[in-house]
Order: C-alpha cells, then sequence, then structure tokens
RNA sequence: UGACCUAUGGUGUAAUGGUAACACAUCUGAUUUUGGUUCAGACGUUCAAGGUUCGAAUCCUUGUAGGUCAACCA
C-alpha cells in the first residue's frame, strides 16, 4: 500500500529539473531528445555528493528515455591523474549504471576547441594578454567595483593569431601569456570581464602527452564540450550559476544550430557530520587522520563500498533526498536508514559476541555437545537456517549481564531467565569475580525441556529477552572495527576554526578479542551479514585466512542504548 | 553595499491559484525467540508586512535572512 503510494507519488511529482525537461519535450525542444552526462575532473575520488549527481543525471536520462554520457573534464594536466580515471570508473559502475557509448574526455576535443579559438581571433573576440595573473587581476575590480581594460586588448585578429600560435607551438613559458575572451571589463558579472580562455602550461597530459602545452580553461570548454556531444540538458551544482552567462556566450559566438545544450543548476548534498569538499578530504587521507579515499569512515563511494553500504541503498538514499535549489544539509540518519532497511532483507544472520564473558552451565552434562538450528534470516525465509554448536561453557556479551540491573534492563541478572537464541532457557545464579572484582565468569543453570523448537510446554514460555552467543570450544576469533561517525560537529566545514578539531577521536575502535560461530568461516571477503542485536558487518579487504576482520557497516537501531543513555 | 540564486515541521522534499502532505528524526503503544523488523498512533510547517483574488505556500510590491561570484581550478 505505502509502497504503491510511494511509487505513484514518484511518477506524479516532478522535480524542477524533471519539470523542465517535461516541458522541452511537450515542445519539440532538441527533437525531444534528452542527453545528460557526469562530467567529473579526475583529481580525486568520488563521493556520497558525486553518487547524488550520478543517480540524477542518469536517472533523468533513464526516465526520459535518453543517454547518458561519462565525460572527465581533464584541461587541467597540472591536477590530474589516471589513477582517478579509473576509480572513477568503477565508482560509477558500482553504483549500477551503465554510460553511453565510450568514456569521452574533454581532451578529445582539444582540436576543435584550438579551432573555435582561432575564429574568435579572427572574429576580434579573443585577445592575447602580455600581463602577469596579479597585473590581471588587479584590474579585474571587484563584484561592485568595474574593471579596467587590459592595455593589450585592441591588437589586431592578425597580431593575436600570430602570437596564439606561438603560444601554442611552446615559444613562451608558462604564464608569460594567455589568451582572453574580448567581453565586458564592466559587466556586473565577474566571468564575463574578458575571462581567460587558454593558459600555457608545459606539463605532459595523461592522455593527449606532449601535444598540447597550451590548455583551455573550464569555461571555454564545457559548454563546447556538451554541444559536441549532443547533450540537452547540462546539469551542475549551484556554484556554476553565475557561470552560465558565459556557457552560453560562448555557444553564441560559435554556432547557430537550433540545437542548443542547456545548463540547469542545482544545490549541492551536505550531508551532517562529515565533510564533502575534495580539499578537506585529501587533507584528511594526505596527513592520515584516515587511511586512505576507501577509508570506511570516508564519504567517498569507495569508503562507503568497503564499509558495506549497497549501490541500492546509495542509489535509494539519492532519490529520497530530492533535487533542488536551495541549500540543504541531510541529515546521516537518513542514509544510516536506507543502509539498515536495505540489509535486513539481504544480510544473513550470525552470532558473534564482541566484548565475550564465559558463562558455565552447571546442570548441564559435562562434554556434551548438540547442535541447534538457526534460521539465517527472519526476512527471507528462502535463506533456510543453519546448525550452531552448543555445549556447556558458551560466551554472551558482557553487556548482556548486570548485577545490580535496573527495573528496564531485560536481560541476565542473577535470578532472572532469557533464552539462549536458538536454545534453552538459562538462568543466572551465581558470577565468579577476579581480584579486581571484575567478573569473570557467570554460572547458570538450564530448562532442559526449553529447547527451541521442540514443542514442549516449556520451550514456548515468554522471557523477558533473547541474548545471542557462542560455544566456547568451537568459537572462532575475529577482528572488529567499530566506526562511528568521522566528526562529533554537525557542520564540521562550517566553523570558524579548523575542520580538523571537530574530528571525532573514537571514530575507530578495533577490538581484537571477539568471537564468532563457527559458520563465519563461509564468509567471503566484502561479504554482509549481520551480527544478530547488533548490526551489520562486512569481510574487511584486509582479511586474511588467520584473521578475520569485520567493518562494522552501521549498527542496528537500540532502543535500550537510547534509554540507558539517557539516563546517565 | 553590485549581480545572481534561495526561503514550507528538528532535517529534507511535495502541493504547479482550490482541504498544507510524504519520508527521516523524535515520542507513545502493540507484536516479536534480535530492545531488530513489522504494525498503530502522537508531535510539529508555509521568513515578515502589505497588495491582487471568492480563495495565496503559490501571483505582485517592499523588506528580512541565507547562499554564490573577484583561481592562468573545475
Amino acid at each position: 500500500m505505502t509502497t504503491k503510494n510511494q511509487a505513484e507519488e514518484k511518477t506524479n511529482s516532478l522535480n524542477f529539473i524533471e519539470s523542465i525537461i517535461e516541458n522541452d519535450i511537450k515542445n519539440n525542444k532538441n527533437e525531444k531528445r534528452v542527453h545528460t552526462r557526469f562530467p567529473p575532473e579526475p583529481n580525486g575520488y568520488l563521493h556520497i555528493g558525486h553518487a547524488k549527481s550520478i543517480c540524477l543525471n542518469f536517472g533523468l536520462a533513464k526516465r526520459f528515455g535518453g543517454k547518458c554520457n561519462l565525460r572527465f573534464d581533464d584541461t587541467n594536466p597540472t591536477k590530474e591523474e589516471v589513477e582517478y580515471v579509473d576509480s572513477i570508473m568503477e565508482d560509477v559502475r558500482w553504483l549500477g549504471f551503465e554510460w553511453d557509448g565510450d568514456v569521452h574526455y574533454a581532451s578529445d576535443y582539444f582540436d576543435q576547441l584550438y579551432l573555435w579559438a582561432e575564429k574568435m581571433i579572427l572574429d576580434g573576440k579573443a585577445y592575447v594578454d602580455d600581463q602577469t595573473s596579479e597585473q590581471i587581476a588587479s584590474q579585474k575590480g571587484t563584484p561592485t567595483v568595474p574593471g579596467k581594460e587590459s592595455p593589450f586588448r585592441n591588437r589586431t585578429p592578425k597580431e593575436n593569431l600570430e602570437l596564439f600560435r606561438k603560444m601554442r607551438a611552446g615559444e613562451y613559458k608558462d604564464g608569460e601569456k594567455i589568451l582572453r575572451a574580448k567581453i565586458d571589463m564592466a559587466s556586473s558579472n565577474m566571468h564575463m570581464r574578458d575571462p581567460i580562455m587558454y593558459r600555457i602550461i608545459h606539463k605532459e597530459h595523461h592522455r593527449t602527452g606532449n601535444k598540447w602545452c597550451i590548455y583551455p580553461m573550464y569555461d571555454f570548454t564545457h559548454g563546447q564540450s556538451d554541444y559536441i556531444e549532443g547533450i540537452t540538458h547540462s546539469v551542475c551544482t549551484l556554484e556554476f550559476e553565475v557561470h552560465r552567462p558565459l556557457y552560453n556566450w560562448y555557444l553564441d559566438q560559435l554556432i547557430d544550430t537550433e540545437y542548443r545544450p542547456q545548463q540547469i543548476e542545482f544545490a549541492r548534498l551536505n550531508l551532517s557530520y562529515t565533510v564533502m569538499s575534495k580539499r578537506k578530504l585529501l587533507e584528511l587521507v594526505q596527513n592520515k587522520y584516515v587511511s586512505g579515499w576507501d577509508d570506511p569512515r570516508m564519504p567517498t563511494v569507495s569508503g562507503m563500498r568497503r564499509r558495506g553500504y549497497t549501490p541500492e541503498a546509495i542509489r535509494d538514499f539519492a532519490d529520497r533526498i530530492g533535487v533542488a535549489k536551495r541549500d540543504n544539509v541531510i541529515d546521516v540518519s537518513l542514509l544510516e536508514f536506507c543502509v539498515r532497511e536495505d540489509l535486513n532483507k539481504k544480510a544473513d544472520r550470525l552470532m558473534a559476541v564482541i566484548d565475550p564473558i564465559k558463562l558455565v552451565i552447571e546442570n548441564y552434562p559435562e562434554g556434551k555437545m548438540e547442535m541447534v538450528s538457526v534460521e539465517n534470516n527472519p526476512e527471507d525465509e528462502s535463506r533456510g537456517s543453519r546448525e550452531m554448536p552448543f555445549g556447556k561453557e558458551i560466551f554472551i556479551e558482557r553487556s548482556d549481564f548486570m548485577e545490580d540491573a535496573p527495573n528496564k534492563f531485560f536481560r541476565l541478572t542473577i535470578g532472572k531467565e532469557v533464552r539462549l537464541k536458538g536454545a534453552y532457557i538459562i538462568k543466572a545464579e551465581r558470577v565468579i569475580k577476579d581480584a579486581e572484582g571484575k567478573i569473570t565468569e557467570i554460572q547458570c543453570t538450564y530448562d532442559p525441556e526449553s529447547r527451541s523448537g521442540s514443542g514442549s510446554e516449556a520451550s514456548k514460555r515468554k522471557v523477558k529477552a533473547t541474548i545471542h552467543w557462542v560455544e566456547a570450544s568451537q568459537a572462532v576469533p575475529i577482528v572488529v572495527r567499530q566506526y562511528d561517525r568521522l566528526f562529533n560537529h554537525e557542520d564540521p566545514g562550517g566553523q570558524e576554526d579548523d575542520f580538523k578539531n571537530y574530528l571525532n577521536k573514537e571514530s575507530l575502535k578495533t577490538l581484537t578479542h571477539c568471537l564468532a560461530e563457527p559458520a563465519i568461516k563461509n564468509l567471503k571477503k566484502q561479504d554482509r551479514v549481520q551480527f544478530q542485536r547488533q548490526g551489520y558487518f562486512c569481510v574487511d579487504l584486509d582479511s586474511s585466512n588467520e584473521t578475520i576482520i569485520f567493518n562494522r557497516t552501521v549498527t542496528l537501531k537500540d532502543d535500550w542504548a537510547k534509554l540507558s543513555s539517557k539516563n546517565d
């Protein structure tokens, strides 16, 4: 019912970009074509904000029966690397999208772009400027004060062409000359004050090698690249809004077809308790605050993948947050909700004790061992069940026992009963402590008639709680990495002081004395499971045959934790 | 003291001149061999002031608040 309504709502209510496209189709714009593109610069790893953009662009194409390109915006060889190209392609595919045709590169269009630059020179729309970047900046004015024209602004087309060709031929050093568009130094839009089209960079490019020593700027590249690829709707984030007049201006100078790509801007994603800027993420990596771009605490696609998030959950998240033009901060709990919802259906249950305490069942026969049957996923019967060994000595979670328990504590305490999931009902009789008073062992009795699924009266008895456990002799040691939010401030990047001051020092706890049931050995790297009553975990890449390492993807919702922390 | 953009519950997003709704979060309760899941319910919203209109979140005016723009970055 709910899902049906949601599905209906989805088809009926459009976001503002979908409305524009629907309207364009109605008006036969571009022969009703819809062609989008995802245009990352290969200078860093993709993060959840890019995932929003990817879902948007590929989603738009899918919804309107169009196409979506992947295009690398690689116009600056000083920042870009193949490593990033590869990781971006992997991430896009992992998220579940396939681009139309081959991968595109802005650098594929360098020849055409160069020709267009010469055309603009010939048309008197562009000129070579000999000034330093400082001089040019000083003439630029401010948003409220108009700029001054360059002394080189009125060179003849012939002279400009000659100089530009020399720039290309490598006759000048970096920064010695640049090519500028001749627009309006008094424009209220700073981007229209004779923007730079080409600069000299003597650096090998990851695709074009040493063919070029001049490289086009973003503004002189993006719209034309869209045009060349037949893009109809060029979706980007809000900070490019002021670039739109320039985007259109270049196209006006260079083409006169009816077809024209249209730039549309939307608000980028902000997530609470993390940072999203490439610069800040890079800083975390370079200064080793995290283990790398794919550290499970990072909001990067590779980090989330390693953490155990699913592409389905991320796509669902992107759907739920919507698309609009106002600044937003999405509560990270929505992302966590999407992950739990997906994993609840998919992840098999397993028992693992993170902080074990020994429990001995006094009246259980010495040396006896039996197998009990446990369902793999109560949400999905088809996942079947498995056998778990049970015996006289087991381990349970230290937090599942309390000597002086408050009323609201439903778990094990002296004189009270709990059920061991899939096995028997036990009653705590006494504890053994060490010299410091720390409990080292809990001694219990069990009700032999209460075995799960035996059908006996005793097996149907209601007890306050059911807890997880592992049999001592066959327990498998595992390592668990408990991840928490990387920052302890909702908006670490928006504060006056350094965002690193808000790093959560407890964002990673590595626990090395955990124990799991034998079935844990069947898991492969990256497999996702639910550790009963605790959370979702996945097998980390660092695992070996000797040591299985688990990353905590997300905890289960925990009303008891909420309750007990409130009483503190 | 410029141009452009934005303003709906705690957080997001709908409502396209006609009953302000959906999700997350929060809080109750029921169910439960996971204090999970599921189910039922509660809480709480149109930045302000004028105007147009039978009727305004929506249109107009004027404010206010927030954001973006002054890289040979994208």
